[in-house]
DNA sequence: AACTAAGGCAACCGCAGTTCG
DNA sequence: TCGAACTGCGGTTGCCTTAGT
């Protein structure tokens, strides 16, 4: 009745992935894509579930990931989409090309946190430390409200947040490409795009397999490949296929 | 040089919404 | 229409590396 079963767990393995589990891994979907994640590691014969090689794919194995810390203008976005996002990582990542969302994550827990506690910002509130009791007494704890509004209200920035938005955005901003972020009564703007989830070049890049141009243009990823050993991976095989930014200029 | 603590990151877990038989 | 599986997301954990003693 129904589906099969997402996976057998008692055969799936758990745990780092070896640098021989990443090389069937990207060589299948090069060739194949992902067009269910359940079939991929029967597939491409590993003992993994699909999810994990979903997060593996996404998080780590993906061409066009960029490698490293995030730049000082990518964290001043980062700071500004959590203000009015939260802790949708998913959706602030989305406006990071690059970026996964794991990583603005980790990167959020580990290095952003502490610097906004430095300057005396609640990183989850984004209001002044000193300034918390103000914020506790904002919530309406018997009033009734439907689940729409429930979210409307936990997603809009405060007043106060905009205030500490704006305080940041001006003491850090020394980049043209914060500009974005810095105008608070963008805001809604922002939004807007962030809410509209119909991203057709998205789509069409991660629906299309890749060139070979689009493969030399991310020399590091495949520089990392090659500190795997896995330098002799099929990529010819890549030819056959179509590139989303090709598709994109014929449109 | 050896040990310990802290930091950083990859990966897993579990939930919620969506899809499909 | 219902229920089970699939997918994606956010939270959490655990391991590895690095810094400090």
């Amino acid at each position: 009745m129904g589906r099969q079963p997402c996976c057998d767990k008692l055969k799936v393995k758990k745990g780092p992935w070896t640098a021989e589990e990443d090389k069937k891994l990207v060589a299948f979907i090069l060739n194949n894509g992902h067009c269910c994640w359940r079939a991929v590691p029967k597939l491409a014969g590993l003992l993994r579930c699909g999810k994990s090689c979903r997060l593996r794919w996404t998080n780590y194995l993906r061409p066009d990931l960029k490698r490293g810390l995030l730049t000082d203008a990518e964290e001043k976005i980062v700071i500004d989409l959590h203000a009015s996002l939260g802790n949708r990582w998913s959706k602030i990542a989305s406006k990071l090309p690059g970026r996964t969302d794991n990583e603005i994550k980790n990167h959020w827990n580990t290095h952003i946190k502490k610097k906004l506690l430095k300057m005396g910002i609640d990183p989850v509130t984004h209001k002044l430390l000193n300034d918390q009791t103000s914020s506790t007494a904002m919530a309406s704890p018997n009033s009734t409200v439907t689940d729409d509004e429930k979210f409307s209200k936990k997603h809009e920035p405060l007043d106060a947040e905009k205030v500490i938005i704006n305080t940041v955005s001006q003491e850090e901003s020394t980049n043209p490409q914060q500009n974005c972020s810095n105008a608070i009564d963008r805001d809604e703007q922002v939004i807007g795009c962030l809410w509209d989830d119909d991203m057709p070049f998205i789509d069409k890049l991660w629906s299309s397999p890749i060139s070979n141009e689009a493969w030399e243009r991310s020399s590091e990823w495949l520089l990392d490949y090659q500190e795997f050993g896995i330098g002799d991976l099929e990529l010819g095989r890549v030819e056959s296929i179509g590139f989303a930014d090709e598709q994109i200029k014929l449109n």
